[in-house]
DNA sequence: TTTTCGGATGGACACGTGACCATTTTGTCC
DNA sequence: GGACAAAATGGTCACGTGTCCATCCGAAAA
C-alpha cells in the first residue's frame, strides 16, 4: 500500500509538500498541487488514519454504546448518530452492551484501546463501570450519556424529559377517568433505576392518586417480562384499567398478553406506551404512544461530543432534556363502567 | 496516558520484558511477570491498538456496512455480528449506506483509511463501487458480501437461498388456489437487481403460471413505495389475489394500504412476506412470513471473515446460502370465489 | 573450574504520519 | 541588479508498539 513518501517521490517533491497537498493545499503553487494530486490519484494513495492518529495523539474515532440494538429506539439512534457524524471525517465504532455491565466493560476497554476521542453511551442499569468511565474521561475521552444516566454522574447527557412525559401521560389517563393505573415494571434502585419508573409516583400524586402496591413489581425491561407481568396484572381481582408501558419493547409483550387473554383494547383495558414504533400504528387498535425525539437527541449528542472533541474542551459539561410527544390513536379510552369506582 | 515504557520503568525491567508480560507471559519468570503485572495494574496501562496495528501492519478491526440500519434484518445482523466478533479482540466499525452508492463509497473510504482487516458488506443496488472493493481486497482487506451480491463479484458471500424461498412461496400460494400473484417491486437490472425479484418468473413458471405484465413494476424497496404500489395494484380491474412482499419493510406499507382500502386479509386478498419481524405476529391477522436465518447468516459471515483474516488467506473464497423458513399464521387463504377464475 | 546451553531479559529500529523548524525560491522595490 | 520579505518547499524527528537480534544468567556437564 503506497504511503505519503511514495507519493512524494512519484511527484518529485518532499514528503512535507505532498502532505500539504492534502491538508493545506492553499500553501502550494497550483502547478505543484496538481502534480501531487496526480501522483495521489495514480498511486491510489489513501492516508493511514492509524499513523495519523498516533502522531496527532488523537483519533478521528467516536464510540457509540447502545443498550440493545434490537430495539428500534437504538437502531434509530445509531442511524441518526451515524448520519450526523458523517462529513466530519470521524469513524464510528459501535457496540451493543445488551444492558449487561460485563459486556459494557468489555466494550469500553475495546473503545479505550482504540483511543476513541468521544463516547456516546447508554449505560447499563446499576453498572459498576462509572469508575472506568471516569478514568477514560481523565485520559482524554469526552463522554456523553444518552437515554439514561448514572445517578450523580459527572458527564454530559442527552435525556428525555421523563418527568414531563410521565406527568402528561398520567394526566391524560386521569382525565379519561382512569384511577387504577399500572406501569409495566417498577422502580428499583439497583435493577431498574430508570427515571420513568422513579417519577411515576410523583406523577400520580400530582393528580391526587397514589401508587397501588399490588401493581408494583420490579421486572426486566424486556418483551417477555412485560408479557408475563401483563398476564399477572390482568388476572388480579381488581386489575388496572390501563397499562402504561415505559418502553416500546414492553408494549409488544403487553399487547400480546392482552390479546391472548381475550381482552379488548380499549374497552376492557387501555394501553399507553413510550416509543412510536412503526408496528404501533399497524395493530388494531393503533396504540397511543409517547414519541421520543430520537432524531433530535442523536443530533444533539453528536454536536456536543464533536464540539468538545474538536475544541478539546473535555471538561465542558452540556446537559439537555428533550420533550416527548403524546400521540393519541385510540388505544386509550374511559375505563369500563363495571370496574370504575 | 501511560505506555509500555512507563510500565517497564515502573517495574524495573526492559520494555521488551514488559511487553512479554502481555503477549508471551510464559517466557517470563513468575516473579518478573508478577512485578510487571502489578505495574500495569498500578498505572492502569492499556495497550494502544493504533500503535500496535501500525507496527503489525494489520488492524484488529472489522467493518460492517449495512443497507439500512432501520430495518430489523440489519439491526439483528449487527447484533449477531457484534456478538460473534466479541471475544476475538476485534473492534467493529459500522456504517449505514442507506442503499446509496454515494454514501457507500464514502463509508468504504473511511473503512479503508482505518485499514479494516475485514469487511462484511450489504452492497447497494447497481453500485459503481465494485472496483473500489476490488482495490481494497488487493490491498489486504478480506471482503464478504451478505444478503446481496454484485453480479459476477469475485468475493465470498453469505446469502439467502432466494430461489428456494421464492419457489416454496409461490408453490404455497399456488396450492391455496392463487393464480394472480403479484410481488411488490419487480426486477430491474440497474435499480433493483435483487435475486428474489429476478427468480420470481422462474418460480411462477415452475407451477405453470407466467408473470402478469400489469402487476410488474419497478419500485424502490421502501415502505412508502410498497404502500403506493399496493394501492395501485388493488385498484386494478382484476387485482392480484395475493401480494408477495420481498422484504419486511415493504410488507408494512402493503398492510397499511390494504387496511386503508377497507380490504380484509385474507378474505379479500392474501399477504405473504419475507422477514419474520416481530410486528408481523402482532397484527390481525398475523402474517405468513418467510423467515431468514439472520443469526446463522451473521455467525457464518463472521467465521468466514475472521478465519481468512487471522490466517491471512485473503484469496480464499467461501460462499454459503441459507434456507428460509415458511411460517404459516393465517394471512394467506384461498382466493375469494368471485374473483377466482 | 571451565564449558555449554537454554531460559530470561535487553536494545535498536521501523511502521506512516504530523509537528516543527530550516531552507530555498519568488516577487517587489529601489 | 541587489536587498528584502513573503511565499513555497524541504528535512528531521517522535508518537507507542511489535519484530528481530543480542546479551546475560544460571545450572548441568565436562
Amino acid at each position: 500500500m503506497p504511503n505519503i513518501l511514495d507519493v512524494a517521490k512519484h511527484a518529485g517533491v518532499a514528503p512535507t509538500t505532498a502532505k500539504r497537498a492534502i491538508h493545506e493545499p492553499h500553501l502550494l503553487k497550483p502547478a505543484t498541487l496538481e502534480r501531487v494530486r496526480r501522483a495521489i490519484a495514480e498511486l491510489g494513495y489513501e492516508p493511514d488514519q492509524l499513523a495519523g492518529s498516533l502522531r496527532r495523539g488523537r483519533t478521528q474515532t467516536l464510540g457509540l454504546m447502545v443498550g440493545n440494538i434490537i430495539e428500534p429506539f437504538f437502531a434509530e439512534l445509531i442511524r441518526t448518530v451515524a448520519k450526523h457524524v458523517r462529513g466530519h471525517d470521524y469513524a464510528l465504532m459501535i457496540a451493543d452492551a445488551e444492558y449487561e455491565s460485563r459486556l459494557e466493560l468489555q466494550n469500553l476497554k475495546m473503545f479505550s484501546g482504540h483511543r476513541v476521542s468521544g463516547l456516546i453511551i447508554r449505560s447499563a442499569f446499576g453498572s459498576p463501570n462509572l469508575e472506568y468511565l471516569r478514568q477514560m474521561h481523565a485520559r482524554g475521552t469526552y463522554i456523553l450519556e444518552i437515554d439514561h444516566r448514572y445517578p450523580d454522574s459527572p458527564f454530559s447527557y442527552v435525556l428525555l424529559d421523563a418527568k414531563g412525559c410521565m406527568s402528561e401521560g398520567v394526566r391524560y389517563l386521569y382525565d379519561l377517568g382512569h384511577r387504577r393505573i399500572a406501569t409495566l415494571g417498577g422502580y428499583d434502585p439497583v435493577l431498574t433505576p430508570d427515571e420513568r419508573s422513579r417519577v411515576f409516583p410523583e406523577a400520580l400524586e400530582a393528580v391526587g392518586l397514589s401508587p397501588i402496591p399490588e401493581y408494583q413489581k420490579v421486572i426486566e425491561r424486556t418483551e417477555e417480562a412485560a408479557y408475563q407481568q401483563t398476564l399477572e396484572l390482568m388476572q388480579l381481582p381488581t386489575p388496572p384499567t390501563v397499562l402504561f408501558s415505559l418502553t416500546g419493547m414492553e408494549a409488544a409483550g403487553a399487547f400480546k398478553a392482552i390479546r391472548e387473554l381475550g381482552l379488548s383494547i380499549p374497552y376492557d383495558v387501555s394501553l399507553l406506551t413510550f416509543d412510536n414504533y412503526s408496528w404501533t400504528g399497524l395493530v388494531d387498535p393503533p396504540l397511543d404512544v409517547i414519541e421520543q425525539p430520537v432524531e433530535d437527541m442523536g443530533k444533539a449528542a453528536v454536536k456536543i461530543v464533536l464540539d468538545a472533541v474538536e475544541h478539546q474542551t473535555l471538561d465542558k459539561v452540556v446537559r439537555k432534556r428533550f420533550p416527548g410527544k403524546l400521540i393519541r390513536r385510540g388505544s386509550c379510552a374511559p375505563p369500563p363502567k363495571t370496574t370504575q369506582r
